[in-house]
DNA sequence: AAATATACCTTGACAGGCGAGGTATATTCT
DNA sequence: AGAATATACCTCGCCTGTCAAGGTATATTT
């Protein structure tokens, strides 16, 4: 496994609930916008996005709902719900903490 | 797993390393150390040192040695190699990218 | 007709973290 | 003197998030 996986493991459920605040959206549109967002630096792998809604479904965090689509392939959409607000709250202040702190402990 | 840990995932390694680079050190010690450098926010547990331990050495990033103690218990320190000293200037690159990269998928 | 893009999903392996347990020596407390 | 605590080392086995590999179905492009 690369460094880098192992550096942004745990962040996935925030990453997730960051973008979809912004607006409902579905699996292979997010994995889209998360490697656009980074140049193609890291890539959001399915199997990981998928387990990660199921995670973040479980605990409430965020609703899904089929789009309408009349055409194409069907899609499920997500949607972050009022529990799902706090936790990005929760999970930002934690990353802000943890950011100072490894940079504390990596000087 | 709290969502600290999992943040902290995978930083362990550069965290010893760029302990060791002040001064080498042993196991107990460095423990302690953390905990003191963090305000006891952070513990590096003991499995996880260890285990860090074993992954260094065998990469070649640090060399150990038993301390000279006449009293108390004996004591294996570990030393940076140079190596180890370009594994901690990668990884510290690495933590600079990718929390910018957080950063920004956080926003 | 075949290939590609869009879109969903599951299974099983892997690796790092760590709880729980173990050993041994020295010091402090009652 | 005996018990408890501190120092110091270590291993085993579980847990959990990641992801390679595989699958399904529809629409478009070649």
């Amino acid at each position: 496994m690369s460094i880098t996986s192992d550096i942004l493991r745990g962040h996935t459920e925030a990453i997730i609930l960051s973008h979809l605040l912004e607006k409902d959206s579905y699996g292979y549109q997010i994995n889209k916008d998360i490697m656009k967002k980074t140049d193609n630096r890291y890539e959001l792998k399915e199997a990981t996005l998928y387990s990660a809604f199921r995670r973040l479904e479980q605990a409430g965090h965020i609703r899904t709902y089929w789009g309408d689509e009349t055409t194409g392939a069907r899609r499920r959409y997500y949607a972050v719900t009022d529990s799902g607000r706090q936790a990005y709250l929760s999970y930002k202040k934690e990353w802000e903490e943890a950011k100072e702190m490894i940079d504390h402990l990596l000087r």
